[in-house]
DNA sequence: CAGTATTTATACTGTTGGTATAATATAATG
DNA sequence: CATTATATTATACCAACAGTATAAATACTG
């Protein structure tokens, strides 16, 4: 991404974030970021166009940051998911996230709105993932309906809380307050054997873009906390744990991930004794097959 | 209200469930309706105070029909609050009302803003004087919280079981799970002692507008259910419930109330030997009281 | 009928998103 | 260095929009 065409999205976000979407022309951006009409028009076909491409770039950031306070945790510890929660929110509110959000949702531009229901889509999602790591695997029939809930369950909570006691609210005693509601509704539902819908939906509605670099890198994600997970104590300490965390960062945070080093050390998963499931390896050797595969075709 | 304004009031609305607020131009309007920019302007000052004339309408009609429903129903029949609710669904969907709310919530007239966060509080407070006339007095404290949590939860289940199912989805399930699941809720918050916002947060928030219409009808049915409730099972077949329900009638659906035949029915209430709370008597006595101030004010 | 209020047609202002273009600056290439 | 793409600028332009202004026409009312 141009250099330039990264400090027009960064100003007219500022813009966005003081007086909205809607109400900052395009004129007021190309003052403010101090280019001309026909540069505008040469980044962005529209100004819809500059918006999709400052959601893209927020969605990485949080999805990155989002991920990252699981790297070596316990995926199944609730408190490790309130705290992404929060963190997602704090970003929310610095990039004024939701009222763009639905201040557009409803514009008339298929596109732009198309690109939101995926998102949102996406983090439902991750929801749903987060929601697997962390209840037992006899609920998770419910736990899409769960994700459901607690995502309108939050969204009310925060508004009406911060209604109450003003914008100085405490975000964490909502977060709390909702995930302990949650936590009981899922027991609850479970027992009742009660479904609303079901959990293929998500593989229905989002298109494998398994090459996609976001969808990779959850998939990548998951498929490492699963292999965690199935780590008895005794083996936590050892090598099993250090070569997954090994893999995932020279996967994502390396420039030139070393193709034969990934390889031998996923040999060790194969040929070694550890209680893994199969299939959860077999996951992992072709999310890494499939990365590699995505390199070489690049260069 | 004028009939030709009030024509041109529906024939915007049609335009507006076709294609949208923000894509229905004023010059759309006046080709419609067939009246020429001036009496546009002489009937609503901008188009945005011809939403709000729209919503007012709206408002109207589904409150005067939810109530409609409960008129001589037990209030605390869980199946009546399903079946207000569907109703109010169905005048969502058919008047393209969710649409219209969101795509004009973040719109950057205050005077809108305002009036749809009054709407959207109105609704919460019905829901939580429902869930009183439903649930256990020692639940109210939480009662709030959960008429909070139960629209996202609705909103959310409703949007989700949409996409999965298309538009011909099943509405009645998926009212019928939200009200199962904040049936539990309550209790489950109830034995944890959990309160996120105080009840007390609606008056604050909603200015006493005793002498408005609408608020004027919801106080009076809610009196008067809190008065049937408390007839025990000898006495619901009696007089008390035939008075109450002749009292209601004779103020909201008669174009000339007889004060006199309403003062001497409330006599019965107040020298009566049932069980009713003095409390609960008073308000309705005071409630009629400023009923025939204001009618006898307008005269 | 007279007088008032409402409605109409029309022209106007200022702003918007977006297009078009000719001139200029910057970078890449032989 | 000279030539050739490419990126950028300044500027003029267009159609659509919300909203204002006004003079003429129409309807209503006492």
């Amino acid at each position: 991404m141009n250099d330039r065409k990264q400090h027009v999205i960064e100003m007219a976000h500022q813009l966005f974030i003081d007086k909205g979407f809607q109400a900052t022309s395009i004129q007021d951006i190309l003052d403010y970021s101090g280019i001309s009409k026909g540069t505008f028009y040469n980044y962005f076909s529209s100004k819809n166009e500059l918006l999709i491409a400052l959601f893209k770039l927020i969605y990485k950031k949080m999805e990155k940051n989002r991920n990252e306070l699981l790297i070596g945790q316990n995926p199944s510890n609730i408190d490790i998911f309130i705290k992404q929660i929060e963190l997602q929110l704090k970003t929310n509110r610095t990039n004024k996230l939701i009222s763009l959000f639905e201040e557009v949702f409803f514009s008339n531009d298929p596109e732009l709105k198309q690109f939101i229901k995926q998102g949102q889509l996406r983090t439902l999602r991750w929801l749903f993932q987060r929601f697997t790591d962390i209840f037992d695997d006899s609920k998770k029939p419910y736990l899409l309906d769960c994700a459901i809930m607690f995502m309108g369950i939050l969204q009310q909570n925060l508004k009406y809380h911060e209604l109450a006691h003003g914008s100085n609210h405490s975000v964490h005693q909502v977060v709390r307050y909702s995930v302990e509601r949650i936590v009981r509704m899922v027991d609850e539902v479970a027992k009742s054997g009660d479904q609303l819908v079901q959990p293929e939906l998500l593989e229905n509605l989002l298109p494998d873009c398994r090459n996609t670099d976001q969808a990779f890198q959850q998939e990548l994600y998951h498929t490492v906390l699963v292999l965690k997970k199935a780590l008895n104590h005794r083996e936590a300490q050892t090598k099993y744990m250090e070569l997954l965390e090994f893999i995932q960062d020279e996967l994502l945070h390396s420039k030139n991930p070393r193709k034969f080093l990934i390889e031998s050390a996923l040999l060790s998963f194969k040929t070694g004794q550890a209680a893994f499931a199969k299939k959860d390896v077999q996951k992992l050797d072709q999310l890494v097959e499939s990365f590699f595969h995505q390199i070489e075709e690049l260069g």
